[in-house]
Order: C-alpha cells, then sequence, then structure tokens
DNA sequence: ACACGTAGAGAACTGGT
DNA sequence: ACCAGCACTCTACGTGT
C-alpha cells in the first residue's frame, strides 16, 4: 500500500515536469487568464485563446510537507456521483486479510456482522437508496450522452435537492433523474434537446419534460441567459480576427443589449452575428460560413441577426 | 464561391381551458 | 393534464453578384 502510494506520486511528479505550461501570451507577451468553468486558457490582453478544454479535476498531489514524500494527506477526489460522496469505507467480500491469507473463522464472523452492518448504513433509509439508484442512472445517461462527468455530477446535485424539496411525490425516480441530467446539461453550456434525452431514459419524453417543469420551477434552477459577450473572444480568436474586431463586436452588443433587442435570442448566435457584423466593418473578409461553424450556427441566423445589430447601432 | 431570401418544419416554452 | 399558439432556429431550396 505504501509503495503504491509513492509510485503513483513519483509518476505524477515526472508528468509534471514535462508538461510545464508557459504563463505568458505567445502573441503579446502579457499575462494568461485560466478559466476553470470554461477549461480555457486565454489572453487577458489580446483574447487570444492558449489552450482550450484543459480538464484537470484530480486531486493536488504536491506535498507541502518536508522533503515531497509524504502525500498521503490527500484521498480520492469527493464526487456527487456516489449518494455517499465516496467516503464510506469498503469491506472487501472476500475472507482474506492484507497478505492474502485465509482468515479465522471468528474473524470471518465478525466480518460478515460488520458487513451487513456496513450495507445496513449505507444505503439506511429510503432516500438513501432512492439516491443511489437515480445517480446510478444519471451516470448512465450522462456517459449515453457523451456527456462530461462535471454535467453528471451537477444533475447530482440538482436531483438531491429535487429529494430534499419532497419534489418525487408521485414521479418515477428515472424521470426526475433525467430531467436532472437535461437540466445540468443546459446549465454547463452543452445542452441535449428532450428527445436525446428522452431516448437514453428508461420513461417518454412527455414525463421528462414534466419533471423537468416542476424541478425548474421549485428549484428556481433558471439557467441564466448567457451573456452573448462571453464568446466573442474565443469565435474572433478561432477566425483569426485581430483583437480590434472582437472589441467591435462587443460594442455592437452592447448597443443590442441596450436596445433589448437580444432577447430571446440564443446568445452564441448573437456572439457570431456580432462578430461577423464587426469583422465587416474592420475591413476583415470573414463568410457567413466561416462564422457559423465556429459559433455552431446556422447561416440563415447568423444573416437574420447581424442586420438587427447593425440597425440597433444608431 | 459567396451572399441573400423564403418556405416549411421542429423544438421548447407559455397560457388558457 | 392537455392543447394551441408563440418566437426562434434549422434545413432546403431558390436567386443574385
Amino acid at each position: 500500500m505504501q509503495a503504491t502510494t509513492t509510485a503513483v506520486g513519483r509518476e505524477r511528479e515526472t508528468n509534471e515536469t514535462t508538461t510545464e505550461r508557459e504563463d505568458a501570451c505567445p502573441e503579446c507577451g502579457s499575462a494568461l487568464e485560466h478559466d476553470d468553468t470554461r477549461g480555457e486558457v486565454s489572453c487577458r490582453e489580446c483574447g487570444l485563446i492558449v489552450d482550450e478544454d484543459v480538464v484537470d479535476r484530480g486531486p493536488e498531489w504536491r506535498s507541502f510537507e518536508g522533503d515531497g514524500e509524504n502525500r498521503s494527506r490527500v484521498g480520492a477526489p469527493t464526487t456527487n456521483l456516489m449518494h455517499d460522496k465516496g467516503l464510506s469505507s469498503v469491506i472487501g467480500w472476500q475472507d482474506k486479510d492484507a497478505y492474502g491469507k485465509r482468515l479465522s473463522s471468528r474473524k470471518r464472523r465478525q466480518l460478515a456482522r460488520l458487513r451487513k452492518w456496513d450495507e445496513r448504513f449505507r444505503a439506511r433509509d429510503d432516500q438513501e437508496r432512492n439516491l443511489k439508484q437515480a445517480l446510478g442512472e444519471v451516470e448512465r445517461m450522462t456517459s449515453a450522452l457523451g456527456l462530461p462527468e462535471t454535467v453528471g455530477e451537477t444533475a447530482g446535485v440538482v436531483y438531491r435537492r429535487a429529494l430534499d424539496e419532497d419534489l418525487l411525490r408521485g414521479r418515477s425516480i428515472e424521470a426526475v433523474a433525467t430531467a436532472s441530467v437535461y437540466a445540468a446539461a443546459r446549465q454547463a453550456g452543452v445542452p441535449r434537446s428532450l428527445d436525446e434525452v428522452a431516448i437514453v431514459s428508461r420513461v417518454d419524453r412527455l414525463r421528462v419534460q414534466r419533471a423537468y417543469r416542476q424541478v425548474s420551477r421549485e428549484l428556481g434552477l433558471e439557467v441564466p441567459p448567457t451573456d452573448p459577450r462571453e464568446y466573442v473572444e474565443r469565435y474572433a480568436s478561432d477566425l483569426d480576427l485581430p483583437g480590434e474586431t472582437a472589441r467591435r463586436a462587443r460594442e455592437l452588443l452592447d448597443a443590442a443589449i441596450e436596445e433589448n433587442v437580444h432577447s430571446g435570442k440564443s446568445p452564441t448566435t448573437m456572439a457570431g452575428a456580432a462578430v461577423y457584423a464587426a469583422a465587416r466593418l474592420t475591413n476583415h473578409s470573414v463568410t457567413q460560413a466561416d462564422v457559423s461553424e465556429v459559433a455552431n450556427v446556422a447561416r440563415v441566423t447568423i444573416r437574420s441577426r447581424y442586420k438587427e445589430l447593425l440597425e440597433a447601432q444608431e
């Protein structure tokens, strides 16, 4: 046990030195900004995206004690995907000790009793058992939908709250679990349609929709309308547009928000349209097709919006 | 190749019954 | 609980530069 921990630690350590990252922008040399929620590393000055999809949810392995030998203060990361957050102890089923030797009959009886009580505590009451099943479903669905683990965790949190608020009465566990996944995916900015989630769910679309309605209302789960300006940097960067264009795009959006033409429209649409319009205004050639590609919005939609944006400028 | 326009369908939400 | 209507976005097709 002792030996394996240090072995893992060493491997991590060597990895760390090889993947050393710089903290200055390759373009302009100013400080970089790490956005953990979006997994992006971007430049504070020119908005260049240096790195995307950086994910490191692992534990923190450096040792702060002495010469760096003892890393035992960290355990496994806790996760909302396990009904006990992964914090419970585990009693093996084999009647062997740490060296693999058979146990005495007395010890075996003792372990059997421990296991029994461990099991009783683990799923102590209906709620816990309910949660256990639901989280299993959440995990299954998120992975079937190709959603990142963080979404599953958010869904777990949502489900827990629904359970606490007593929202499950008359509703199936599965329906609420699916609704939680649906909500979590939206909040994480990687939405899946109701149909998509219903396909991987064991309940039909309508039930999911109803459960979601209820849950989102009762829990006040407003999916905060994301600010279109948050997308501008990335789009401009992906299209190799200069900071000037990005700035212009932000101005367009400011005016649009002022005039309230953005409400009800998807933020990615608005951001894409703004970037396109700004590119034209600053004499940089970008096609609608390019913008629609990076913004994941149909060309027609870019078309219909960018004119509105320009009108709102007056 | 690109921009622009229109029509019809689909998805998600709202409010009335 | 169900339905109709809604605003938005999409696909698919067209025309114009």
